[in-house]
Parts: structure tokens; C-alpha cells; sequence
DNA sequence: GTTCCGCATGAATCGATAG
DNA sequence: ACTATCGATTCATGCGGAA
């Protein structure tokens, strides 16, 4: 009563498991204070380009950001966590530091920088240059807002030792492949049933592949990242946010994983394809 | 001459090969200008238990770091490489921001940020946290003093990965038979892109394991990480400086790849280990 | 039904060329 | 001079079609 009274008559019915496009600086300020339970995303990355529809200057991205992370601290539950995919651009040979100067700004704006996964992209862009190599990881940034947050470290335990081993050994390559590289089939959940047997818990560093599909849009992350996260800091029915949802693939791993979500993008054609990805999925719903 | 007469009477050729005991910042004075041609090192980090560590401040690490680095910029050479091996320490919780605030400094001091390596432990220090899963890696910044410098990508090329390895053992069973006994055959043809084709460069995440000895003190990196660096941007007989030596791993990687090294502690105890390190390879040279 | 190859495709980066 | 666009380089991956 208290908390409807402080959030006037807002609701977060009408958002779940919607995809929404807006900027999510004006979508999030209809939702209620402390409604979600991780956010999960991907944003734009500061571009010089200023004829790209989304690039956002490298000037003031910082500003740009803080702007909206505000949103997400008010919306986030206190024992949320926010999950920030970002890597800087180079440019003439020297790396950008807005990444790290965003670092600092979210601090200083209350969140708790708990940790920084590495995503290691094992199917990196290919190419030669003379003073670098090609680029294979990401920064996975993890903030919260208090000390003590929800996390699961259970559910995202791999499999180990030699009656993993023998029992991996048996599938068949294409299997293998799946069960490494995809959250969506039900060998990675059976994982969990290891618990106990041969599973040991994972690093901070994640070895996943990019997907590199034919489509028009290709995802910028696999599923399988936002679904490591979702499993890791949140439980069945919780709510996922991601206010630069692209081509949709947060919403793919809730709807695997059976939590609810929100998805914002300013892109209409983000949109309509994050809307085509989710229901994709429910007429050919994943085996489980 | 002229270089001679503007480094006053300063002669690197005292210094060569041998570990030195002070303060880098007294020590490094003494040094020519632009004449080491690689700084790899992995200083010491600010301790919250003790007000300072080895003469490291808590407060003002940036400031004692600067003061340094500018010797670092002053002896090295315009065409050479500052690798900076380190991790922010967690304190109670909560990641320190003072390595991102380095970065930072560093720039306006007039180093380039060109790069950064992501060291990935493939062996991480074992142990379960409520809150943080083992810690599988450091970052090794790369700064330069200009756009171009030495790099020698083809000395750290590493073999192909799974899916050349995997296709070309493939063809070995049945395959191979037909395109040794038919040069004719299309399939042949196809084979001889994959002749030679056996290396590809790396990316910028290096996997390399810890080193388990049994040492009194136990070397922070391995001898492989110095090395893989020293093999990239220098030549045989360039000189290597690592103005925080500890253990001595950055000199005998020099010792085991031909390179000079200079060798600096403030800590006598390390500077004796590291003496007997390189006194040990002395006598006890590795296989090459 | 499997297994296996051919091919397109990436949150890339640099240097050259064009406006 | 300064910016925008383009071609060259390169390799792990998934998918489609073929054997």
C-alpha cells in the first residue's frame, strides 16, 4: 500500500513480458521503484558515427548513460543486479576511456561495483593489423546496490571429472557442441542434476562463441550469456529487464528459462525483430 | 654524442643483466634516456592491512605509480612496449577502481593506451565465496609512447584451433588415401588450402596456467606470460626492464629467450631470490 | 539417418582513397 | 587539413546440402 502510494498508480502488469519501443529513459519512468529483480543488457556503443541511427557520441556518453542507469537503480530491487556488456571502440591505435570513466560515474551514482566478468569470445572477427590482434573478449560488469545480493551459484555449475567426462564423451559431436554453446537445450539443465556428483563451479571467465547466423540482424550476444546471468542472480518467475534489447535476445533466455521480462529499444526495427524472435519461440517452443 | 652529453656521463651497460636492489624511481635515474626497449613488470599492490605495503601507499597509489612511470617513459624507447600486469583488489565486496583511475593518469601523462591482454589462469586460486565465483584472470595493459612500434606478431603464432584440427584428423581416415592417390581429385585440391596452415595468430586473451613450484616465494606470474610479451615486441639481445622483478620471472624468461634484462626490488629478500633464480639458470641452462 | 564439407558471416581495425 | 567511406585482412562457427 505503502509502495503503490509512493509509485502513484503505477504497474508493472503492463510491461511484462512485453517488447517496448521508446527510450528507456521515458518507458522505465512508468514503472514502479523496485520492480525488477536483474537487468541485463547490451547498450549502444559510443560511435563517432553520427549518421548511425543509435550511435551515441563519445562525447557525453557518459551523461548519456547516467541519465538512464538512474531509471535502472530506481527500478531495480535492492537485491538486484545490474549487468552491463560493454567493450570500448579503438580508434587511431588507441583504446577509448569512456568505458572506465562510466566505471567510475555509476559509483559515484550509489552502485557497488561488485565484479567484472570476462566474456571470451572464442570465434572472434578475424583480421591483421600491425600493432594489435583480433579482439576476443568483452567486459561483463556487475553492480549492485547493496552488499548482499541474490545469487545462485548452483545453477550454472559445469560438469567435471570422469563420469562427466565419460558421459560427454558418448554424445555425439553435434550434442557436444549444443551442450557447450547453447543454454537451450536440456543437457545444460540437466547439469544441475550433477550437483553433488561432479560439478564444479565456474571462474569468472566465460567461454562462449558469438552466433553468427544468417539473418539480417545478428544477435550481438548468444543467448547463452544473458541466460548464464539470468540463471545465476535470479529465480523462476523473476522479472528481467534489458533497455537496449536489440535483436531480442534477453527475452529469448527468460522465455527458456521461464522468468519474465521487459525489453525496450528506440530502434522500431529492433523492435519488430525482438517481438518476431519471442514469438518464434512460442510457436516452436524449446525442448526443455 | 649528443645523446651521450644530454644523459650526462649515464651509461646503461652497469646495469645490464643484473637485479638490482632500491627504489626504481632512485634507480631508474641513472639509466639513459630511450634505452630499454621493453617494460614488463607486475607491481606491487596497496594493501588495506598495513598503511603501506613495500613503500606503497594506500592513498595516492596513482600518484606513487606516476611518479614512477615517468622514469618508465623517460628510459624507454620511442618504438617500444610498457606491459602492465594487474588486478584491483576486492575490499569488502567492492571492487577498487584505482587501476582504472591508473589508466586514466597514465594517458595524460602521455602514454598511449593501445591495448589490453586479458591473462586467462586456467588454474585459478581454488576457494568458494557467497558472492563471487574464483577469479580466472588479470589484465595486462599495453601502453606505447607512439602509434607505431616493434611488434613481432609471427613469433607467438599458435596452432589452429578445434575446427581446422578437427577437419583435417577427419580426413586422415578415408580422405587422405584419395587425395595422396588422385592429384586430379577436386578434394585434393581443396586439402592443399589446409597445407601450412597449421599456426594462426592469437587474440588478445592469452591462457596459460599458474605455476604450482615449490618456492619459498611464490612467483605472482608465470614464466610463460613475460615471455610470450618479450617474444612479441622485442629482438634478440633487446633490453627488458622490470623495475618490480620480485621472484625474478622476467629475468630468466630474458635468459631463456636471449634478451638483457634489468632486473629492480626495493624488497632485499626478493632481491636475493631473484638472484638465485638467474644464478640457477646459469648453471642449470634450459633446453632451447 | 549420419557424417562431413562448402560457404557465408560476424559490436574489428587499419590504411588508403575520396569528398 | 579533416572527415567519411571502402577494401583488405583473417578465422571460428553454424547451417545447408551432399555423400
Amino acid at each position: 500500500m505503502k509502495e503503490k502510494r509512493r509509485n502513484g498508480s503505477k504497474a508493472i502488469a503492463p510491461f511484462k513480458n512485453k517488447i517496448l519501443q521508446g527510450d528507456c529513459l521515458d518507458i522505465l519512468a512508468g514503472l514502479p521503484r523496485e520492480s525488477v529483480n536483474l537487468i541485463v543488457t547490451s547498450p549502444p556503443y559510443a560511435d563517432n558515427r553520427k549518421s548511425s541511427y543509435e550511435g551515441v557520441p563519445i562525447d557525453g556518453y557518459v551523461d548519456w548513460f547516467l541519465e538512464r542507469s538512474a531509471q535502472f537503480q530506481r527500478v531495480l530491487r535492492s537485491d538486484g543486479s545490474f549487468i552491463l556488456n560493454v567493450k570500448e571502440r579503438t580508434v587511431k591505435g588507441e583504446k577509448g576511456t569512456y568505458i572506465l570513466e562510466l566505471v567510475l560515474a555509476l559509483k559515484d551514482q550509489g552502485w557497488r561495483w561488485t565484479e567484472e566478468y570476462i566474456w571470451h569470445k572464442k570465434n572472434s572477427y578475424p583480421g591483421k593489423w600491425p600493432n594489435r590482434f583480433r579482439d576476443a573478449w568483452e567486459r561483463c560488469l556487475h553492480f549492485t546496490k547493496q552488499k548482499s545480493f541474490k545469487m545462485f551459484q548452483e545453477s550454472v555449475m559445469v560438469p567435471t571429472g570422469d563420469w562427466a567426462k565419460g558421459r560427454l564423451s558418448r554424445l555425439s559431436q553435434v550434442d557436444r557442441l549444443r551442450a557447450e554453446s547453447s543454454a537451450q537445450n536440456g543437457f545444460a539443465k540437466n547439469v544441475s542434476n550433477w550437483v553433488g556428483r561432479d560439478a564444479a563451479y565456474p571462474t569468472n571467465v566465460l567461454h562462449l562463441a558469438t552466433e553468427c547466423k544468417n539473418r539480417q540482424h545478428s544477435a550481438p550476444f548468444p543467448v547463452s550469456l544473458p541466460a548464464w546471468f539470468i540463471k545465476l542472480f535470479t529465480e523462476d518467475g523473476d522479472i528481467v529487464l534489458d533497455p537496449f534489447i536489440g535483436a531480442g535476445t534477453t527475452a529469448v533466455a527468460c522465455h527458456q528459462l521461464d522468468r519474465q521480462f521487459i525489453g525496450i529499444d528506440s530502434n522500431p526495427s529492433y523492435v519488430a525483430l525482438a517481438r518476431s524472435a519471442v514469438a518464434n519461440l512460442k510457436r516452436h517452443p524449446v525442448q526443455r
